[in-house]
RNA sequence: GGUCCCAUCGUCUAGUGGCCCAGGACGCUGGCCUCUCACGCCGGAAACACGGGUUCGAAACCCGUUGGGACCA
């Protein structure tokens, strides 16, 4: 395969061959996460960052944030501050950046003129129309379509718009090292003299990377394997510009239900959007971490376990799916072992309007207690969203029924019941559980009837519901005012007999 | 189509040649606890893609096949 009548010279070909392990220039690792801001922070994103931050913050290193911003077209400033809303939603922090590409394209355009006037780079004309028209020429013969040269040894400078393109070293192979993967090889004879620098003065994608990487001086490139694809360019680049080369690290996919590359299609795959279903920023991180890394046979990780014990190592090479079952008994378990006061004040701007908010007895301008409602409440339910939904009932007095309960509950055959509880309630002495597992206990002797079905009744009058925390923790909640209040007002609800 | 990657229960995974007729977790399921529902606890079903090698021995190493994916076009 040859590039049409150019002269190839021959530019550092036995490095690209035989690449040299990576050798550490500097004393502290340094990663980056490079998003481009052409949409919010998914998944795969957020556990590319993750990784690169525990991997950093393992190792002592240093974690940049770099927004690739390159392309004009479809980055935005909204996408921008969604990613970094995300990132310090889960928080992960960085030390340096975020640097913008977008404000470096003066450092771009020295090196290019480097990689010019050293004969690693030249201009060419080639108008996309013709580039078009020998791209389809090439693969109707069965040819890779590849670029076939033409500029690259013109004698004369042309005029008008142009492209810069690497003179891609002529190379039997290259091999990119990665550390999850191995050895990778690419066929040297595959690579085309690509774009560096677009007809608009802005760098490509592979250019930019190549140069933010020196420039940052980064160790390692830990990224998503979309990226494989591109690294032996980039190796080729780094090589010509003499450089030592970061450790690459390619990590797995993260896929859908249809083990696709996970993007809008597959539902919510916006990091902001778990929050806003009322997932805790945690529970998402150790998903996240759970995706394609393991440690044994743990499931939960606090933040600490996880820079204390994130390696390499232990990632996975084969794709993820993505599984919200287990998200939600994750975010479940998060919740149970939460402090109760930290739930209360997270779940407290998710609630709804309250009408009618009930008052804790005793003290008119305390209210209710929200700590301990959450308290009892947090082992039902599973995200925040949840968790606001149950609690309503105890926070406003202007609770509906369920139309199941006033059937099953609300109905002729109870109201003697409700009414004797509304009798003993009001004369208890103390309102502590001993007293009222007495009153309970007592009407079960008198009128013959298991605590089952003692308790169902109440709880259908006191919550509207058939599922409540114990009976007890609900009547000390609401305490006896506002249950004498709801059971009156339950008996009202009965319909009268007919 | 080209290049590259991947392959253990439905899903996430443990496993680095003997500890594995394969362990944990989610989900599913039986039971216990119990005033309901959860939580919790105990149990169950459920996998090494296939075919060849290498080896005394293979889920693990090699080759091939099949299947899946990503990137480029």
């Amino acid at each position: 395969m040859s590039y049409g009548n150019g002269e190839i010279s021959p530019l550092l070909p036995s490095v690209c061959r035989n690449p040299e392990v990576p050798r550490l220039k500097e004393s502290k690792i340094r990663l980056r996460f490079a998003p481009s801001p052409t949409g919010y922070l998914h998944l795969g994103g957020a556990r590319t960052a993750l990784f690169n931050y525990l991997f950093a913050r393992h190792h002592g290193g240093l974690f940049i944030l770099r927004v690739e911003d390159t392309d004009r077209e479809r980055s935005t400033k909204e996408s921008i501050d969604a990613i970094f809303e995300g990132l310090k939603w889960l928080d992960l922090d960085w030390d340096e950046g975020p640097f913008f590409q977008s404000e470096r394209l003066d450092l771009y355009r020295s090196v290019s003129d480097r990689l010019l006037s050293a004969g690693h780079a030249y201009r060419c004309y080639c108008t996309p129309d013709e580039l078009e028209e020998r791209r389809k020429a090439a693969l109707e013969k069965g040819l890779p379509p590849k670029y076939n040269g033409r500029c690259r040894s013109r004698s004369t400078e042309g005029s008008g718009p142009h492209v810069i393109r690497f003179r891609h070293p002529e190379t039997s192979e290259i091999v990119v090292r990665d550390l999850i993967r191995g050895d990778l090889r690419f066929d040297g004879s595959l690579f085309d003299d690509w774009i560096l620098v677009r007809s608009d003065g802005y760098p490509t994608y592979n250019f930019a990377v190549v140069v933010d990487d020196i420039d940052m001086r980064i160790t390692h490139v830990l990224r998503g394997d979309d990226h494989i694809n591109n690294t032996p360019r980039q190796i080729a680049l780094f090589e010509t510009l003499g450089e030592s080369l970061p450790f690459f690290a390619h990590i797995p996919m993260i896929h859908g239900a249809d083990r696709t590359k996970l993007s809008k299609r597959h539902g919510a795959t916006s990091v902001m959007s778990y929050r806003d279903m009322g997932f805790l920023p945690q529970a998402l991180v150790n998903y996240i971490a759970r995706l394609g890394w393991s440690h044994k046979d743990q499931e939960i990780f606090t933040r600490r376990e996880l820079v204390d014990y994130f390696d390499l190592d232990h990632v996975g090479s084969s794709p993820a799916v993505f599984n919200p079952e287990k998200l939600l008994w994750l975010n479940a378990q998060y919740m149970k072992n939460a402090d109760p006061n930290e739930l209360a004040e997270w779940v407290r701007p998710l609630l709804h309007p309250v009408m009618n908010p009930v008052r804790s007895e005793g003290n008119e301008t305390q209210g209710f207690d929200l700590t301990k409602i959450v308290d009892e409440w947090k082992t039902r339910s599973r995200t925040l969203l949840e968790l606001a939904d149950s609690v309503h009932p105890f926070i406003d007095r202007d609770f509906s029924y369920a139309q199941d309960v006033l059937e099953k509950h609300l109905n002729q055959a109870n109201r003697p019941l409700l009414s004797l509880y509304r009798e003993r309630f009001a004369a208890i002495r103390t309102w502590d559980r001993d007293h009222l597992t007495d009153v309970l206990k007592t009407i079960g002797t008198e009128r013959n009837l298991k605590l089952g079905q003692l308790a169902q009744p109440l709880r259908a009058a006191l919550t509207g519901q058939n599922v409540s925390p114990g009976i007890y923790e609900v009547l000390i909640l609401l305490g006896r005012q506002e249950v004498i209040d709801r059971l009156d007002r339950a008996l009202r609800t009965i319909p009268p007999e007919t």
